[in-house]
RNA sequence: GGUGCGGUAGUUCAGCUGGUUAGAAUGCCGGCCUGUCACGCCGGAGGUCGCGAGUUCGAGUCUCGUCCGCACCGCCA
């Protein structure tokens, strides 16, 4: 037997106990007689002591470096000088025998809670890395988390199936990672994006409640919450309407940050349209956990012979609450920083809105102060506040201004990670049209159902039509990111002719593409809807982080690399031609 | 594809307007130390300044190119 109890377990009344430990060897500290030992596994750290008596055990104590894998005996003593940050800090262990199960050569970085390792290295060694607490505790939440999502979907009837990895590639949306089939030359599977399509079929084949903790696969850039594979919360339902589906889910996430956290959140979410989320947010993933909202002060700001303004087809504000002291330095510097190339605005005005009721702004030689106090009462500024306005094409401008309020969130401590403020976005525009392409686009996927008192605009042929109407979909977002979304899908063969036609594609396109799909909904598809949370996002907002790199055990970095294991990689010639493809390797 | 920041000891970083032998902390090695727990004290080893060109009497420092990392924009139905 390996050990008797864990490096976390030991406490004041296992005292006089013999015990066996095993473990790492976290550091030891040698007082000249008298040697400590921390002793580390996923549990915690023990305190191991020898004395100077027994010379043999005190070599051997010398002789150890960090990270060696160990076996001790000993007995469980009441230290002398407890550690109360410690939870197993009242009690040691007296050695009596010492087996050196693996030597270990000195790790490159410290593993320790607050490493002394760069990124870079600690991927390099990612096993050292997941050592450490904070990457324990990440996964282990991501453990307790899938628990919980699990548990609650048996609980409300959902069948976890699993569907395939190799499947077929499909035009629409990303970048499809795909694979050479070998027994037949020139083809390729795709890894799914997720597994829309099987899901459907699984809806069409009665299984009515399906979820899945599952893979999927984009061969996009990355990003700190984007990685090329990464883990949805798969679910898709029959006979039911939107809110059927809002109602499950919100009662999911309610049920994980209860349990997970400790956290209520509201009974029931709010419901912001696409549109008002871009109006008064700038986004269609608004960060609610403050007010801050966009202004259109469009038709107050129009008409004052100022040209930019009176040039632009949107101009809109938002109140900095108690930053009306903000120097010309700081205001140059906002300046600056929304004219960056990642946000690209002209230029910024600002009204500082002074404690003593009169304003200072950019625009003075324009605009008198009672223009001013009606701007300010629009954007809901009082005094000491300042005001921040752009202009330009609406949304862009409305994009801008969202990112300026999430900076000024920042700033001003209104983003804290733990205060979670979820909500639904719904109502979004089925097509978005691509001037480039000059056809329209499914804002989500091709299945996508219109709202049902949409249809005869979804049936209409002029363009203006088309754009007004509304998905039966909806997106959860919490604190700025969000973290899932879904629609009521199609399920009738003329809606789905429909929408495969205003897309641009033929009947044989169609076929050719989505054909097994639309054969099987001739044999009986229910009326059904779904939808995917991205898991590792769900994850690291919970652990109050943005990145989701450290909620994944085995991450890629930013050039879709695993530098732990030195992938993607070539491969040899004979392999090349089994799948009949042509190497590019750099000759060695 | 683009923008920004970064690359100097095992590791994290400092290194000014170019100037003798490139520093600190930590880690590592050795010595001392019987109540440490970020132990303490003394000593030591450790560097292709990412790589390649260029400017210069002289480059860690300036210029160009290139590679790598991170964040972001595009992209991600």
């Amino acid at each position: 037997m390996y050990r008797t109890h864990t490096c976390g377990q030991l406490r004041i009344e296992n005292v006089g106990q013999k015990v066996t430990l095993a473990g790492w060897v976290q550091r030891s500290r040698k007082l000249g007689g008298m040697t400590f030992i921390d002793l580390r596994d996923r549990y915690g750290i023990t305190q191991l002591v020898v004395d100077e008596g027994n010379t043999d055990l005190m070599a051997t104590a010398s002789s150890l470096g960090r990270e060696f894998v160990i076996q001790i005996v000993g007995t469980v003593v009441e230290r002398q000088s407890k550690n109360s940050k410690m939870p197993t800090g009242d009690i040691e262990i007296a050695l009596e025998t010492i087996n050196i199960l693996n030597k270990a050569q000195t790790p490159p970085f410290t593993i320790e809670d607050e490493s002394d390792g760069g990124e870079d290295i600690r991927a390099k060694y990612r096993y050292l890395d997941l050592r450490r607490n904070p990457l324990k505790n990440a996964l282990q939440l991501r453990h307790r988390l899938a628990h919980e999502v699990r548990n609650f979907l048996d609980g409300e009837g959902f069948l976890e199936i699993e569907t395939p990895y190799l499947i077929k590639s499909t035009p629409e949306g990303a970048r499809d990672f795909v694979v050479p089939s070998r027994m037949n030359p020139g083809q390729f599977y795709a890894l799914p994006q997720s597994p829309q399509t099987f899901k459907q079929l699984l809806m069409v084949a009665g299984y009515d409640r399906y979820f899945q903790i599952v893979r999927c696969f984009r061969d996009e850039d990355l990003r700190a919450d984007r990685q090329p594979e990464f883990t949805q919360i798969d679910c898709e339902m029959s006979f039911v309407e939107r809110d059927d589906v809002l109602d499950v889910f919100e009662r999911m996430m309610r049920t994980l940050f209860k349990n997970a956290l400790g956290v209520d959140i509201p009974a029931k979410l709010q419901r912001m349209s696409w549109y008002d989320a871009m109006d008064f947010y700038g986004s269609d993933k608004p960060d609610v956990r403050f007010e801050m909202k966009i202004a259109d002060i469009t038709s107050l700001a129009h008409g004052h012979e100022f040209s930019v303004f009176d040039s632009a087809e949107y101009i809109g504000a938002i109140a900095a609450k108690g930053c009306s002291e903000y120097t010309r330095k700081q205001i140059d510097e906002l300046t600056e920083w929304v004219k960056r190339p990642q946000i690209g605005a002209k230029g910024l005005v600002y009204i500082k809105c002074n404690s003593d009721g009169t304003f200072k702004s950019s625009i003075d030689k324009f605009f008198t102060p009672e223009d001013l106090a009606k701007i300010a009462e629009k954007v809901g500024a009082d005094k000491g506040d300042l005001i921040l306005a752009l202009c330009g094409p609406k949304r862009k401008t409305q994009g801008q201004l969202g990112t300026l309020r999430l900076e000024m969130g920042n700033r001003l401590g209104l983003r804290d990670p733990f205060n979670f403020a979820p909500l639904w976005i719904v109502d979004f525009p089925l097509f978005e049209w691509s001037e480039e392409d000059n056809r329209f686009y499914a804002m989500h996927h091709p299945f996508t159902s219109p709202k049902p008192e949409h249809l005869d605009w979804y049936y209409s042929n002029k363009k203006e039509d088309l754009e007004r109407v509304c998905a039966n979909a909806y997106d959860f977002v919490l604190n700025g990111t969000e973290l899932g979304g879904g629609s009521i899908r199609i399920h009738d063969a003329e809606v789905q002719k429909r929408m495969f036609e205003i897309l641009g594609f033929s009947a044989e396109d169609a076929d050719y593409k989505f054909g097994f799909i639309i054969n099987a909904f001739k044999f009986g598809a229910p009326p059904h809807g779904g939808l995917a949370f991205g898991f590792d996002r769900v994850c690291a907002l919970f652990g109050g982080q943005e990145t989701i790199r450290d909620y994944i055990a085995f991450p890629k970095n930013n050039q879709g690399r695993d530098v732990m294991i030195d992938s993607p990689s070539y491969i040899d010639d004979v392999q090349m031609d089994e799948l009949a493809l042509k190497s590019t390797a750099p000759r060695q």
